[in-house]
DNA sequence: ATGCATGAGGT
DNA sequence: CCTCATGCATA
């Protein structure tokens, strides 16, 4: 049987970048534009197409394919989401075509992944993805997970200026002949394919382990890391029963390197666990599990199922087969509203006072920073949610000089004197974490 | 890599 | 309205 030879589709381009029609909406107050929030559609703005980066870390796409821009100044306005095919930019191939890696399965089809099962239920059941497994190709030199010490290159580097037209998967183009230093190491060359098929929105099925087993929690909260240094073995990884914020971290972190050197990028992986086990996930969310930016409880849920397509991976006994995905529903988004860095200052300011202002506060907040009511709603909330993370920004490589880079001093002040919240989250204690404190 | 957003569940 | 899990769109 064939197996790393199928090689799938080939991209029939369908340049078809702009998806999405912008559509001014008149359901809000009505900001002027200059205001706080800038609600602009700014599309399409990289400038030279050849420019990729090629960084085995967190390198995003950095294909640039020329989309056309509309721009739109309006108060706000939401996008039409259709599925839409994104295109990917056929120049970029050049350079990582000298690595020697063909990038045969680009995704290229299509990639739109509105989201799916909103109040449109017009759908004729429900789009099954359960789609067979799809996973080949091993992995050059597999070697066995060395855990390094926790001291990454600064992965902190600056945005690359990766080109978004869509959000086609970026598949593995790691053109780095020669080797690439890695976290320490040579990255392999590239040769790895991604086995994901693209299309395919994230049928997220509600249920997330049904069939599988437990998935309530009735004691989460997990024994923290207590000094390891007695005799108690205490496996690596061990799957079973919640994980200490301390194996999280060291999961997440092989995860990450083998990833790399399996040559997949966090869309691919996030793909194909939905085609393995029906959870499709976001680059974003594999981006965050791996920076341990979850909840404890999240990072929990996911490890099983990122150990899994580890697993198998590894084990390249990919069965290509299948290649399903439902179309698309439209779906009508609003516009990200960026605030101005003064207002968002303002908005820190408050949140330190009052993390949780009451809807009138919130309104006359929003009021005297013109901004609308629910925006300022929203960022209380995901500010919150920030804070219940389990690594605060910046604290999480470069152990050494933290305060070099973070700017949010507060966050420990919180972790440290916040103990509320029934919640099952929080964690209190993690290796990195504690440096800081301690060093604090 | 992240900021703002959506939605399902809970209160 | 909140919390939480997630992700589109961006920087």
């Amino acid at each position: 049987m064939a197996t790393a030879a199928s090689n799938p589709y080939l991209p029939s381009n369908s340049i078809l970048s702009s998806g999405s029609i912008v559509h001014s909406d008149s359901g809000g107050g009505g900001m002027q534009p200059g205001s706080a929030a800038v609600t602009s559609v700014s599309a399409g703005y990289r400038g030279d197409p050849t420019a990729k980066m090629v960084q085995s870390d967190f390198m995003q796409g950095a294909m640039a394919a020329s989309n056309g821009g509309h721009m739109l100044s309006h108060a706000h306005q939401w996008v039409t989401t259709l599925p839409h095919a994104a295109a990917a930019a056929a120049a970029a191939a050049v350079a990582a075509a000298e690595a020697g890696s063909p990038w045969s399965s680009s995704p290229v089809g299509m990639t739109g992944s509105p989201q799916q099962q909103q109040d449109v239920k017009n759908n004729s059941g429900r789009d099954d993805l359960h789609t067979g497994t799809t996973l080949h190709h091993r992995p050059p030199h597999l070697g066995p997970h060395q855990s390094h010490p926790g001291a990454w290159g600064g992965t902190t580097a600056s945005h690359i200026p990766s080109i978004a037209g869509g959000q086609q998967q970026q598949s593995l183009i790691y053109s780095q002949p020669g080797g690439f230093t890695v976290n320490g190491m040579l990255s392999p060359p590239p040769g790895s394919q991604s086995l994901v098929h693209p299309g395919l929105v994230r049928g997220d099925t509600p249920e997330l382990d049904h069939g599988n087993h437990h998935h309530h929690h009735h004691h989460q909260h997990q024994h923290h890391q207590q000094h390891h240094g007695g005799v108690n073995s205490h496996d690596p990884h061990s799957d079973e029963d919640t994980p200490t914020s301390d194996d999280l971290e060291q999961f997440a972190k092989q995860f990450k390197q083998r990833r790399i050197k399996l040559g997949f990028t966090q869309a691919d992986v996030g793909l194909a666990l939905g085609t393995l086990y029906g959870n499709v996930f976001s680059q974003t969310t594999i981006c965050r599990f791996e920076a341990l930016q979850l909840s404890f409880k999240n990072m929990c849920k996911l490890k099983p199922l990122l150990n899994k397509w580890l697993e198998e991976a590894d084990s390249s006994t990919g069965s290509p087969t299948s290649i399903d995905k439902i179309a698309a529903q439209g779906r009508k988004r609003k516009k990200r509203t960026s605030i101005e860095v003064s207002v968002k200052g303002a908005l820190e300011s408050h949140f330190l006072k009052c993390p949780k202002p009451s809807a009138q506060e919130i309104t006359t907040l929003a009021d005297s920073l013109q901004l609308e009511k629910e925006v300022v709603r929203v960022w209380f909330c995901n500010r919150r949610q920030k804070e219940k993370r389990m690594t605060p920004p910046g604290v999480q490589q470069t152990p050494d000089d933290v305060y070099s880079q973070v700017g949010n001093g507060h966050f420990l002040v919180d972790y440290l004197k916040d103990a509320s919240q029934p919640s099952d989250q929080r964690v209190t204690t993690t290796s990195s974490f504690h440096q800081v404190i301690l060093a604090h």
